[in-house]
DNA sequence: TCTACATATTCAAAGAAGCGTATATGTGAA
DNA sequence: TTCACATATACGCTTCTTTGAATATGTAGA
């Protein structure tokens, strides 16, 4: 039903693919797994939403989900790992903002179809 | 850095925004995270890739991404479980089809930012 | 220096996810 | 009906994820 043909832009994955380019195609899609499973998580999710409308501080953070000082730490740990967010230190507080424009455009999509619906 | 000056559609969260809207909207990250969960798992990533070029059989898919026939039957059963997939069944056979635009829009993001890359 | 504050990290416990083996279901053909 | 094939499900096991509690680090100010 919805397949090439409807205009998306996939790729055709054939047996005439050469065992690189599987290999490759593996790869990006084990990249692109582990950077889905950074987002798929509510708390890491509205984490990034936040940040879209610019910098935030932990504790803004915290108060804005309504979650733990650990848990949004350890949250902003990760994504920070997968190199999604950076901290800016000033003073005592740190503010978090997006570093990665894959994150935006994944968002902005998601946001297109689970938010903006009836 | 990467925000909505930079031509994000994402919404501004503000402090004026209702208890109401509030709540809409982590209802709608939790779909959403339900639903990049979903996808967010290697094999299943790969097989809704495979489907986007039309419909398989299990057992095409199973050797596709060379996988067992339980590991594939349980994925497919966690898509279908999430609208993503729609089963077609011909004699013996049963074929798989994408059933979510949803799927296919992500998809689509994924592809460009993960596989098209130099 | 000491204290208070903001944030990070560690670690153990709880929970969820994925996998393999075995088994069940459904279908067509003999 | 019986068999073989395609697929699905159940169950136990292992591994990953998330969380809370406690503790550590880094900074500013007294």
């Amino acid at each position: 039903m919805f397949d090439n043909q409807k205009g998306s832009n996939l790729p055709v994955i054939n047996s005439e693919m050469s065992e690189a380019e599987i290999n490759r195609m593996m790869e990006s899609a084990c990249e692109a797994s582990n950077f889905l499973k950074a987002i798929s998580h509510e708390g890491r999710l509205m984490i990034l939403c936040h940040l879209a409308t610019g910098e935030k501080s932990v504790t803004e953070l915290e108060q804005l989900l309504s979650a733990r000082q650990a848990a949004v730490s350890q949250q902003l740990a990760r994504l920070r790992s997968e190199g999604l967010v950076e901290p800016r230190r000033d003073g005592k507080t740190i503010y978090y903002s997006l570093t990665d424009r894959r994150a935006v455009q994944i968002l902005d999509v998601v946001y297109e179809l689970f938010c903006k619906k009836g």
